[in-house]
DNA sequence: TAGTTTTGTGTGTACGTACACATTTTTTTA
DNA sequence: TAAAAAAATGTGTACGTACACACAAAACTA
């Protein structure tokens, strides 16, 4: 059913069923409701290429990501991004995306000057850094630039989404896995690996969650828990990490909250002949990770599927401002278990181009 | 860059351009290549708007796969091949579901007659019932329709693209997961519960897989591995599984590799006095699984991503078909490792509408 | 009641592509 | 060398929608 079709059965021009359809009023009431009757019962839905073709609309979207090395987590939500706009561009969805230091909170300031200045048709948004990143919802609101939010959450923004993952929940699953790992009586060391001060809400869940399912399993008799903050790149940090790893008190696991276990997988490498027995449950699965679960030093990944997390922000804009569909509010995504014999299908596990 | 400014950058007419396009000849060897250059160096794209509103094209696609009741594995694929549509009716994607019967050839050729008579555009097959099947893609082969294969593939047809898992390693993982939970000796039972007398392939895989872990692993040693045969309905079928479970050579694991482990777990939850320390893993994420994995019966469930499968296969089409892009030749999709703590989030883990 | 505003309605063009058909140019044939 | 055939190129229309603009009818104003 066309317009054409609509306008001949109500015996109207083209013009005056465009009008009802977009509201543009200067209708009378009596051929509004004759033609809205017919649209409903003929379940009219317009042409999607001629709209688009005759739209030509693209939209500019933005996105104010971390920066990263090679192999480093947030290259993989920029990557998810990026290949949503391979797919996406045909269809007007135009990207350009922004990278600031999590360790500097003027270079995020920055960087969303130059992002308000782009004046974007959509903004997507890691909230890292989250009190700046809230000043920054707050002036897209003013802008009434929509935006999503990927990572972590900011609780009362009105986002137009929010994808990411259940980080107490994924704390309670390594728990899981590392006790369904571990036989006998000893420690489990929590140890928190941060390149920065920042506050970080994600790895404060996930030690929530962690401690939550250890507590209130018959676990808790057998196990002494301890918790280790080391920072990298501080003086001594190798030697303290060695130190929070080594069993002077008969370390049976190692928890690592952030995506940094491969530098106790390393360190465990390295004091094999004392050390091989202690279980690995870490998270994300990032290179360096990688290869410490194929030696099986590492014993279970937590994947929170993050280049999915960067490609579906950006088609939740597409399905939003072209296809004009309503786009979920909230996605958590499934908290994956990777060991060494389901890895192998999880490294191309992005929607492909 | 449109048709418009290539053919005024070249001088010539747009049909003239549209010949070169399309290889519709009747150009001189001099204006093609002057053209061809044009087009290479400005990175020409045809505005897929303007192409779908010309060629007005609807693709019909004959999706052929077991039927099933409510909460039956087969229920998933068809879920998200349904959901594929509703999100690609809009571009010309239109689809018909015929069902069959798995445990009936007759059905099964009855709908492949009728799958044939539909002229579809592409097909999508569940080659469940393997020698059939394979017969049923020579005949699409010699009408020259294009199709894909879901569930299980088919290793040398010419199949447009495979959509999958592998077996094989899902159960290794399984036999993994399962010796991760076990503790002492004992004897692990592998049940294949079937509703049908047909080979099935991938349960076949699931079992080698399972097997090649444990007998390559230190774990053997303490291992006792026993097979056992449920077809469901048969005379005494419940009391014969009752048996396979029942630990009178101290059962300490019981693997199934086809989705009816809920079977076994309703078994044990009948006996659990004596069978509760027995540990389960199976396949597939349908409801009665669920139940029992939520009750802690069930240790672990292997999820292979049916409504994705599903999803995928009419999307590829859309794909080859609108797009007119390549497609992955074969695609297997990630073994999710399924537990207590993880489960909420792959409940609806399908690409969403 | 003529003129003006308001309200309602119809018409025309553009978007970029595909394809049928018309026209021009070149080559072949008698 | 003129006519016919073949090759090369150009023109025009349609697809369904959005929107600017033109026009007509009704409701005011003076």
């Amino acid at each position: 059913m066309t317009i054409k079709e609509i306008a001949k059965l109500a015996n109207v021009s083209l013009g005056t069923v465009d009008r009802v359809l977009h509201k543009r009023g200067k209708v009378s009431k009596e051929t509004e409701k004759k033609v809205l009757d017919i649209i409903e019962k003929g379940n009219y839905k317009p042409n999607i290429y001629a709209r688009g073709l005759v739209l030509n609309r693209s939209y500019k979207i933005a996105a104010l990501v971390p920066n990263y090395n090679n192999g480093e987590y947030w290259e993989m939500p920029s990557k998810g991004i990026k290949m949503a706009e391979k797919n996406l561009s045909q269809f007007g969805i135009n990207l350009s995306i922004l990278y600031f230091d999590q360790n500097s909170v003027s270079s995020f300031t920055e960087k969303a000057e130059e992002l308000l200045k782009l004046k974007p048709d959509g903004v997507i948004l890691a909230p890292v850094i989250n009190f700046e990143a809230v000043k920054l919802t707050k002036k897209l609101d003013e802008a009434k630039i929509p935006f999503s939010l990927i990572d972590s959450n900011i609780p009362n923004s009105n986002a137009l989404s929010f994808i990411g993952q259940d980080a107490f929940q994924s704390g309670k699953l390594a728990a899981k896995l590392l006790c369904s790992e571990i036989n006998s009586k000893g420690t489990i060391s929590i140890i928190s690996i941060k390149n920065n001060e920042n506050h970080n809400k994600t790895l404060q869940q996930r030690i929530e969650g962690f401690k939550d399912y250890i507590y209130n399993s018959n676990f808790i008799a057998n196990i002494t828990l301890i918790e280790h903050n080391i920072h990298l790149g501080t003086a001594n940090w190798e030697e303290n990490l060695t130190q929070a790893c080594a069993p002077t008190n008969n370390t049976v696991g190692i928890f690592v909250p952030s995506s940094m276990i491969h530098h106790v997988a390393k360190c465990i490498e390295s004091n094999f002949d004392t050390m091989s027995t202690i279980k690995l449950v870490g998270n994300d699965l990032i290179a360096n990770n990688v290869k410490y679960l194929k030696k099986g030093i590492i014993n279970y990944l937590i994947g929170q599927r993050p280049e999915n997390q960067g490609y579906l922000a950006l088609e939740s804009f597409y399905k939003y401002l072209v296809l004009e569909k309503q786009v979920p509010q909230k996605k958590y995504l499934p908290l994956d278990i990777i060991t060494q014999e389901n890895l192998m299908y999880y490294n191309d596990d992005v929607v492909s181009s």
